[in-house]
DNA sequence: TAGTTGCAATAAGAATTCGTTATACTATAA
DNA sequence: TTATAGTATAACGAATTCTTATTGCAACTA
């Protein structure tokens, strides 16, 4: 199969008409241009150069050759220039992997304000669950993870926020007036809920059975995979449910919606940024974790 | 540097969906193609394939060159196509060396005979002396040489026409009167010649000297490097002059010239047919000798 | 005419590449 | 759970392709 590189060697030849001159371009010695283009010569059966006489003149075979030979490097310069342009557009890009509840809140803030900071970058954000996240880390699609709890060993964790969840209702509903109720008082409210396999839907189920409450009895009325929904939902009236504080904390503030304790319900966890431990970090996503880290010292004193 | 055979492998990958569907095809093993693929992706600094799921599906980067890459590739198959032309051209082609004195008259019609036979032939003619004959065959640049001479050793030399070099005049000249002069009578002669260098001219002045005569005192009065010109000025009624029996048989049978003995001057040599050793002789080639030794049976007995 | 110079060809050894075999890993199907 | 298909990895051997050193050849110069 004939080289890309033994045809650069030919064209060049024959631009040059020397062996040697061709030689110091391609940065080769002078018996590997003889060799290739003897190899050349081989495979097409015909002689390329005319060796008489001061230069090196194509003959009719180089010729035809020669032709074609451009076309094809001219296709290759292409193609390199791609590959620059692909470089380039990656080292420019983040890609993002996070949990579905950061993807709802914290997150999209973030991107905007790194956006400005960094202009000519491009924050490509990928939504699953942390085991996605993990995969995505290992096989190179995401440079940068955020996750809802520790990672494996493979990675390196950075503790990042904290995030609570919290039990709410609007302020119409007769629970708002309670300032703490008992878990079996849960049966008698109807309640909003993420779906199943949410991951949020599971850690409040665990942590309700931890106080002997019985999952399946509970009015789930409503189920909905959207965080807004169920907000927007309890906020026009209708029931109670659980969300991360982060989620709700500006409907609390503006009084739309009313938090409300459960006896013995404390359910915390952290979010963690991770990247594997066996690639290097990109310079861009080192990046987005100072930014991240520098913004996180405001909301946590703010907010959460 | 890129190679070809990366970016067909990359292709026929992205085409059957596949590393080892991909393998079979390529006729490489399956390890090969997860190599080459591995390479790629290093040197364009992007993963070329999702490996999640069951088929193998380009990534963004992947499409962005697999555009490029089937261009380059149809470069290549023309690339490909021309060499086979060339291949093809060459072996209908015989490229055929001949010294000066035989490229004017035997062999033109031979060619013509020959290219009757095998009309799908082309036979281009080099006319040089018999060391040029012998480089070109060493380069390759020539299939098969004729010469006035024995070749050397790292030639196979097929004997053929047999050639005698004689002296003539036109009919008018008192010369044509006598049947045989002897070598001295020479001086008294207006001589034309061919040119210094011309191997005629050598072997003519080494015959003369061996019968004692002082070439440098004979009345040289033209010198032409054409032995049709030779002809044509002695028939023109100016002078005498030497050329190859061949090239005047016709004439003296015409009685347009008279050929004149010169007492002692015996001037044979023989005609090869000659290749290399080394290489081996193209089929066309070989019929062409065949040709010509079956034509020169007639020739031998008609003519010399 | 001999000697110098410039360029290409050749030879031989070293480094790199590349493909193969053998094996491990990871999903999916039975 | 085992079996199977497909991909990745490791290690070795073969082929390629460089490099250095040298020869060969022709043109130019003294």
């Amino acid at each position: 199969m004939i080289d890309i590189s033994k045809l650069k060697t030919f064209v060049t030849v024959a631009d040059l008409g020397s062996f040697s001159k061709a030689s110091e371009i391609l940065y080769i010695t002078q018996p590997a241009v003889t060799q290739q283009i003897k190899a050349l010569e081989k495979t097409i059966g015909a002689k390329l150069f005319q060796r008489a006489g001061g230069k090196m003149a194509l003959t009719e075979e180089g010729k035809r050759i020669y032709e074609i030979a451009k076309l094809l490097l001219g296709s290759y310069e292409g193609l390199m220039e791609e590959i620059a342009k692909i470089k380039k557009d990656l080292k420019d890009t983040l890609f993002l992997g996070v949990s579905a509840t950061l993807s709802e809140y914290i997150i999209p803030n973030i991107i905007a304000e790194f956006h400005k900071e960094f202009p000519s970058a491009t924050v490509k954000v990928f939504t699953g669950n942390s085991h996605d996240v993990e995969e995505g880390l290992l096989s190179g699609v995401i440079n940068l993870g955020i996750i809802e709890r520790e990672a494996s060993s493979k990675f390196v964790s950075i503790p990042w926020l904290e995030d609570e969840i919290i039990f709410f209702t609007c302020p119409d509903s007769p629970l708002a007036r309670c300032e703490c109720i008992e878990p079996d008082d849960l049966y008698r409210v109807d309640l909003v809920m993420r779906e199943m396999n949410s991951g949020t839907r599971k850690i409040v189920k665990d942590a309700l059975e931890k106080l002997g409450v019985v999952f399946e009895r509970l009015n789930i009325k409503i189920e909905a995979n959207s965080s807004r929904t169920i907000m927007n939902i309890v906020k026009s009236g209708y029931g109670a449910s659980f969300l991360s504080k982060g989620l709700i904390l500006g409907e609390i503030e503006s009084g739309t919606v009313v938090p409300v304790k459960i006896r013995g319900f404390n359910v915390k966890r952290r979010f963690n940024i991770i990247y594997p431990k066996s690639s290097n970090i990109t310079f861009l996503a080192s990046n987005f974790v100072k930014f991240v880290l520098s913004k996180t010292s405001d909301i946590v004193t703010e907010r959460v």
